[in-house]
DNA sequence: GCCGTTTTCGGCCCGACTGTTTTCAGTCG
């Protein structure tokens, strides 16, 4: 009997394996209870909890589907009560939630798309619906071109007018913009603000400052003697498709590229509960005022205030300061524990640019990178570096010219004698070599034991079952000739998830043999990301930030890297690449 | 729905802008 369940239980387990990740999934099953829930007009704050909830469980390291299979305590997560603990539990062991169904039974889930409308919220929605009837986008954006919303109580001709456009912008709505080509965006900006009469200073805040991988808006706080003034300078920026808002202190344009810049002036006084408070995140700055106000102090954009009084506000510091809290930093504003750190004195000392001696993955002309090995290194050489890695792909590339066991010797030959001619480096030889579907490697033990290092990547059948694709990279991790696991999911932001894989086991895998896992820093994979890294931090297993460069320009992503890396709470000494090269020679001999 | 070194009940961050208003609701971040 106790084994039939059992064997049903793991079968729909297995199920659930197959289909999603499961954190995932049960995070988006609460996002979508939040929702539905708003617009039935429930407590706000109960709609709240379901998306902490669901923030923390996007942000956890775990897997839920093995927690609540161990039966841990579900409600030791920070915002997960006894009651969302049984629906985790629910989710995980049936693959959906009844309440969930029952909500869609009552509210149209057409309406869950209004909510992507500029200007509609839950209660015109609510009124839109009860009123005219309207379900869908498409309902909607009739009854604009009808005029029958300008004759609703409360709404006007203008907000009609807001609706129309929202409507053909809703569909694009979520469109995230990586970091590095939001600051593209942000230098144009700033340089044209800068030229704002009476601007004092100037900061990008939001998720920018946090080093986010993606960027969903721009927030730039000002001091200026007439603020009015920049205002008036920022909506006449060049590239603006629509003004959206204009008033004495706060601007919010979309730029030609859909981005959206929002725009706030404040006092000197003011300027550093502002930038805390414009930096984030939402989950951060609320935690961060509910101390405040146990300590009977009132925080806000313009200050800290106790009675009447404002006693702080004019450096960022004092907004920790006043919470008896030392200075955090940005990339760590998430509230996955930074608040709890900081308090006892735990917080990370977050690796910088400055701290990396070298860049262990990159390709030459040997295959599909567009200069020589001695181009390569000497560019590395002016960055300071005083180890680079040549990793060109195998054989089984074939597209990229990969190598196979006899230029992978001419290969090993040439960079001996670009070290005679570069002495200012050291060149290491690596192979960034395929790891086949069974989990076998592309070239043999005996042509990568001349190597200094081995780099072994997924490039093929990204479709396999996360079982199947999980003892693949394990198996390759046990090849007693592999150092590093290069861009641990694949994914590509934006355009590709990674394939699906146990992280954790890997993880485990890899500290067990040996390995290291890579931080891939180009700015379209940034893999792993600040989840995995914590993870990998909170394990003890190190990891290699590289470039994965293909021409000498692009190892200088290595900022991008460490951006991603302090997100993930790393620190100079859990990384690789930060080690002087004799002590990185020893971390290669597993 | 969560949470608790003043609380197991009664709180839950806080202000700007817009449009529709004649004093404010709704939305947004």
């Amino acid at each position: 009997m106790r084994k039939n369940s059992s064997i049903d239980f793991k079968k729909k387990f297995s199920q659930i394996l197959e289909s999603v990740l499961i954190n995932q999934q049960i995070a988006q099953i609460f996002y979508r209870i939040a929702d539905l829930l708003e617009i039935k007009g429930e407590n706000p704050f109960r709609v709240r909890a379901y998306r902490n909830a669901a923030r923390t469980i996007e942000s956890l390291g775990r897997n839920l589907q093995e927690m609540v299979e161990q039966d841990e305590d579900l409600t030791s997560l920070p915002g997960i009560g006894k009651d969302l603990a049984g629906k985790i539990r629910e989710i995980v062991e049936t693959g959906s939630l009844s309440k969930l169904q029952e909500l869609e039974q009552e509210i149209p889930p057409g309406l869950v798309e209004l909510l992507k409308v500029e200007g509609l919220g839950p209660k015109r929605i609510k009124t839109l619906h009860d009123k005219l009837g309207i379900t869908t986008l498409e309902q909607l954006r009739d009854a604009a071109a009808q005029g029958k919303i300008q004759a609703l109580p409360g709404f006007g001709s203008k907000l009609e007018e807001l609706i129309m456009k929202g409507v053909v912008l809703a569909k694009k709505e979520g469109r995230r913009f990586r970091w590095a080509l939001a600051e593209s965006y942000v230098t144009e900006v700033v340089k044209h603000l800068k030229s704002a009469p009476g601007l004092k200073k100037i900061e990008v805040a939001g998720s920018f400052r946090r080093k986010k991988e993606t960027v969903g808006d721009l927030d730039i706080l000002v001091t200026a003697r007439k603020p009015t003034k920049v205002i008036e300078h920022f909506v006449r920026f060049h590239g603006i498709k629509n003004i959206i808002s204009q008033g004495r202190t706060k601007s919010t344009i979309i730029l030609s590229s859909d981005l959206q810049v929002d725009l706030r002036a404040v006092d000197e006084e003011s300027y550093g509960s502002a930038l805390h408070y414009f930096t984030g995140s939402k989950a951060h700055n609320i935690a961060i005022r509910s101390i405040a106000q146990k300590a009977g102090l009132k925080i806000n954009e313009y200050g800290v205030f106790e009675g009447g009084n404002r006693i702080a506000g004019r450096e960022e510091t004092d907004i920790f300061k006043a919470v008896g809290l030392p200075f955090i930093e940005p990339e760590l504003r998430e509230n996955r524990g930074e608040i709890e750190a900081a308090a006892s004195g735990t917080l990370p000392r977050l690796i910088t640019l400055d701290h990396i001696k070298g860049d262990l993955h990159m390709h030459t002309r040997w295959s599909d990178g567009k200069y020589e090995i001695e181009d390569m290194a000497k560019a590395a050489a002016k960055l300071g570096y005083s180890y680079i890695a040549i990793t060109d792909h195998s054989k089984r590339m074939a597209i990229t010219k990969g190598l196979d066991e006899k230029r992978l010797l001419e290969q090993v030959e040439e960079i001996e004698r670009v070290r005679e001619k570069v002495k200012d480096i050291t060149i290491l030889k690596g192979i960034e070599v395929d790891i086949l579907e069974d989990g076998s490697l592309d070239l043999s033990g005996e042509a990568l034991s001349t190597l200094d290092l081995v780099i072994a990547a997924v490039h093929s059948k990204f479709k396999l079952s996360r079982q199947e694709q999980t003892r693949r990279i394990i198996r390759a991790l046990e090849n007693p000739h592999v150092n590093i696991l290069a861009h641990p999911t694949g994914r590509l932001i934006g355009e590709r998830e990674g394939y699906r894989v146990d992280m954790e086991q890997i993880m485990k895998k890899a500290l067990e043999t040996g390995c290291f896992l890579e931080l891939n820093a180009q700015p379209a994979r940034l893999d792993l990301n600040d989840v995995h890294l914590k993870l990998a931090k909170d394990m003890g297993l190190k990891i290699a930030i590289s470039t994965d460069s293909h021409n000498t320009d692009s190892l200088l992503f290595m900022r991008y890297g460490i951006n991603q890396a302090r997100r993930g709470w790393i620190e100079p000494q859990d990384v690789i690449n930060t080690q002087p090269l004799e002590f990185l020679n020893k971390l290669l001999k597993r």
